[in-house]
DNA sequence: AAGGGAACGAAATAATATTTCGTTTTCCCA
DNA sequence: TGGGAAAACGAAATATTATTTCGTTCCCTT
């Protein structure tokens, strides 16, 4: 159960869905070289072992209506786990968060969230500034994303 | 063709997408509350408009090897379009390059890398710094990271 | 109120997923 | 190195799902 049990028709397997997951198992079957139903429970078994997490569909965020994404570097002035803990619960809250990282390299937090406009960014940034334990917020809005690659390299 | 004409059930089924993307047909139309007929139509027209770009396997970075993720801030010496497509244009031929945004608050990228090992991280970041016109690095190694939603909130 | 376009859904059909089971391969271990 | 068990394979049968077809309904406009 684990890394060492793939094999490269496993690995093809994982890089194929991680590119089109709603491919067919036949046609899946096909790309990887082997017939339907030891294809099917190679995925299932991926999918037990927790290597495949999930299925998402990618969607297009400006086109419903969330054109902007910035990130943010947060730094807190306590490095106590409570207080870094409280932190990540109440970020975690807003629906406007979609990425919370503890960093090591300058602050504590690196964020991505995202706004519908740049009232509602002004309003997110200050947000973030009031909540308790924050001391240090430093913005940096997306101007262009030329590479947004999902998953892992295979 | 745009947001507008968006009602109530594609917006439920971009949510359920996003949240399962290979559920099947059937139990989309079950939870939207409309048969499958209709709900393949919005489904493949919703893809036609590009709101869905695309569907993956989300996998899990740590058991594929893939143990550190971390951002980059790189500063350039220069802003004129031709340097920082070139920029752009080079890291995103390293497969360890997941994303690259160019920001405004402070530098001209925030990158976001994977790497198998220390060493391999160390190796990137020394390329980086290497990269033509690259005056300044800031590397954030990620120490654990607790939220990570895909997507745009629904 | 009548006409027309868009969306719906039941039913039929096509395609795919999944199970079953006999065969082959792989991998230990004597 | 040979034998045997376990694992994996794939053809075929079955179950489920996707997709098309087509008649009906619902609006919306005039």
């Amino acid at each position: 159960m684990s890394i060492a049990d793939l094999d490269d028709i496993d690995r093809s397997i994982l890089a194929e869905l991680q590119q089109d997951g709603r491919i067919t198992n036949v046609e899946l079957a096909r790309r990887v070289g082997i017939s339907a139903p030891p294809c099917l429970r190679r995925v299932r078994r991926l999918e037990e072992m927790g290597l495949i997490q999930g299925y998402h569909a990618t969607l297009a965020p400006a086109m419903l209506g969330w054109s902007i994404s910035f990130f943010v570097l947060v730094g807190l002035d306590s490095q106590k786990g409570a207080v870094l803990a409280e932190f990540e619960a109440l970020v975690a809250e807003w629906p406007e968060t979609r990425e919370c990282h503890m960093i090591r390299g300058g602050e504590d937090f690196l964020l991505r969230l995202m706004a519908r406009d740049a009232e509602h960014q002004n309003r997110l940034t200050r947000d973030l500034i009031e909540v308790a334990h924050v001391v240090r917020v430093q913005t940096f809005q997306v101007i262009r994303t030329s590479c947004e690659r999902a998953g892992v390299p295979l």
